[in-house]
DNA sequence: GCTTGACCTTCCCCTAACTGGAGGCCCCAA
DNA sequence: TTGGGGCCTCCAGTTAGGGGAAGGTCAAGC
């Protein structure tokens, strides 16, 4: 398989599978002309990683999980660990991100939003509370 | 003011009291040894700044409510809309957070987490559901 | 056989919002 | 005068790729 192909197959950018190979996530062949030349384990690689990444993982956890996948001696609990971190970091930055909701949310409510210019949005912003 | 003293009134780091500069949202007088010479207005502004950073806001809208903050025409459904998209994003942003917190969690929750290789996050992962 | 267009290659710069560090001035106190 | 801290500029790195240029390759159509 050509990049193309595997980037239709696996709903990934071509440039994304590029760069995986780059920080050596994955170690396509080459064929005699110079082009990446897929295998099927190739391609289901780039499934796992896409989606881990789109369960949030950075790349050094999908780097450590593709380890662990291929592991056969693993133990869940590494897994396991790993997902748990990384779920409370997600927990935090919803905690973050609510917070931030909250406080808007007043703000836009207090906010007549008309053509004066009197809005309490930018006099909470400018600390005269 | 130096730029030691705005930052710990501020409470911004030094660095980016001087890349704040040098995007030219706030701009520092100099004093002769070439120091950056700030006054209150400067630290004003710079809580402001920092006001807005924490609600999430990016530079370029930090930008924005900054140039309608020192026009004392604007008017306030300019900053209602900028605070409303803000707001909207954010809300994506939560409800992306909150889907990969439950697939997680649910996957977490079938994970025996011990020394035993099978991991049904890796099966997950891996697409063999 | 030649051209054309799609596909592939590498390489380099760009993003947001800083952060870290190197190398070098400046200032104040002992 | 020396030492330590504060300040300066400039450069590089961070995440996870995206955009695009310049150029090689391949298969179809004429």
């Amino acid at each position: 398989m050509n990049i193309g192909d595997v980037s239709t197959r696996s709903g990934l950018p071509a440039k994304t599978i590029r760069y995986y190979e780059d920080i050596g996530l994955i170690k396509p062949q080459r064929s005699e002309n110079g082009y990446r030349c897929f295998v099927e384990a190739d391609l289901h690689k780039l499934a796992f990683l896409g989606r881990a990444r789109a369960l949030g993982f950075t790349i050094e956890d999908c780097r450590m999980l593709m380890a662990l996948y291929e592991d056969e001696s693993r133990a869940s609990g590494d897994v396991k660990q790993l997902a748990l971190e990384h779920l409370s970091k997600i927990e935090t930055k919803i905690a973050d991100l609510e917070a931030m909701r909250d406080t808007l949310t007043e703000l836009v409510h207090c906010c007549a939003g008309d053509n004066r210019p009197d809005c309490p949005i930018l006099k909470d912003l400018s600390g005269k509370v």
